[in-house]
DNA sequence: ACCTTTACTTTCCATAACGGAAAGTAAAGG
DNA sequence: CCTTTACTTTCCGTTATGGAAAGTAAAGGT
């Protein structure tokens, strides 16, 4: 069990929502989080960035059906700290 | 029952925790408030006004203690708001 | 081999958010 | 009056964030 950790970076609403639709599965393509989220490929792509440099989150690119695709998945660091974050959120807003 | 709906005014870390504290109770002084948020006189401030401004908490000044304080409580706006943003939050992060 | 498409990535830019520090204000009390 | 208390507002610098557009790289078609 993660202990309850506000995490800033994890907090910003797109990145809370990658992470939250990483969180029960091991990966997710690019395409597919950006359609969830409907931002630009470039605000993904930051955000992408962002978490990864972190190392919240790994990156793979892979050819799938003949085309070079990214696949995103939350690495231990990252679920802790997502956990831990939604830990602190129900902290605060009481469960 | 609120319906889901993020508030980015809202979400911001401190105005979260504000509304949080607001919540449950009927109105809060701006010290105690100031106390449980850590946060400087002038911070605090802007975030009740940001808040005032959207209607969401209501500023009550009032004599207690022989000293001029300051009272807020949660508008009906801004408990709709807060529990449409707390339900937002869970349908994000799966309840 | 060349051109186009797909799938991102990076850069450029403008705006907005946020906090610290310090100056300003207003009401009490000595 | 002058000081203290309780904020409020202003000034300032940093960081965040997104849109648009240019850049990159790998496939696939011709």
């Amino acid at each position: 069990m993660s202990k309850a950790c506000f995490d800033s970076l994890i907090h910003a609403h797109n990145r809370l929502q990658i992470c939250a639709l990483l969180h029960p599965v091991s990966e997710l393509e690019f395409s597919v989080v950006k359609a969830q989220l409907e931002v630009s490929d470039s605000v993904l792509s930051k955000h992408v960035k962002a978490l990864e440099q972190a190392n919240y989150i790994s990156v793979a690119k892979r050819v799938s059906l003949s085309r070079p695709r990214t696949w995103l998945s939350l690495t231990e660091l990252g679920e802790a700290a997502y956990l831990g974050h939604v830990a602190a959120l129900r902290e605060i807003v009481g469960l």
